[in-house]
DNA sequence: TTTATAATTGCAAATCATTTGCAATTATAT
DNA sequence: ATATAATTGCAAATGATTTGCAATTATAAA
């Protein structure tokens, strides 16, 4: 059993084909994936299923993700970090964090950052 | 003719009156405001017209974008800086911005930070 | 100050990401 | 093995945004 599946289970939850096939893709990949995305690697599931799962997985802070230009990206990765996005062609590179940021009035903070440029091929 | 209205008409666009409202708008509120948002204040103005001239104004670099939570937000400030934004009712607050990114490989290096708390209202 | 023309608008319909309802299927605890 | 609640798949809804197209309008030339 997975570290993950671990998680899974400790929570409550079942360990399903779909959801065991979302994490071998997130963990083959390793790049931010799309809901979308998933689905072309994963055909036989239902895309309504993938969209559930990868709620539910980042509920429990087994996936992450991060909005870019209107579409939610997932990764696995247990620790945080940022991404740039080309612009043109839309590969994306990770980079650490090591923000922390403390502000007047709010609690609780949480930041996602995201750059975008244009990556050496497409310059 | 106010100095945006110059921007427009430098670019070779035509200033009409939804342009013109839209950015009365941005000017009053102050807050980033969503497409939606502008045309409860502008029901006269067809959702699509507000749409296009968003994305046109933005184009130009008459106002700037931030996309929050899948939606994308809009506001009237020559000095870029971030918002933070209550997960719980929403409320933004201003931010300065004095982040400068240099990334191997990548050029053009723009950047978006969304910060997300609980506002003292709602803690 | 008309007039011509290209840009812009409004309305309807399309698109894209994501969500919801519900009946059929499946993982797990007994 | 069986019961049962969780999960799935399919269809349809939703919400943000875009597109096509005919009617309107801002602008600049006559
Ligand atoms: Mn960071
Ligand atoms: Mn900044
Ligand atoms: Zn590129
Ligand atoms: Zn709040």
């Amino acid at each position: 059993m997975t570290n993950q599946e671990l998680k899974l289970k400790q929570a409550g939850f079942k360990i399903t084909t779909p959801r065991q096939l979302i994490l071998e893709v997130l963990k083959k990949y390793k790049t931010p994936l799309s809901a979308k995305q998933i689905y072309q690697y994963l055909p036989q599931i239902d895309l309504v299923s993938i969209y559930r799962n990868l709620k539910l997985l980042t509920n429990l802070k087994i996936i992450f993700q991060e909005i870019i230009n209107n579409e939610t990206f997932y990764y696995l990765d247990k620790k945080i970090h940022h991404h740039i996005v080309c612009q043109r062609c839309g590969r994306t590179e990770c980079l650490p964090c090591n923000h922390k940021y403390k502000i007047k009035n709010f609690t609780n903070i949480s930041h996602q950052l995201i750059l975008s440029g244009l990556c050496n091929h497409c310059h």
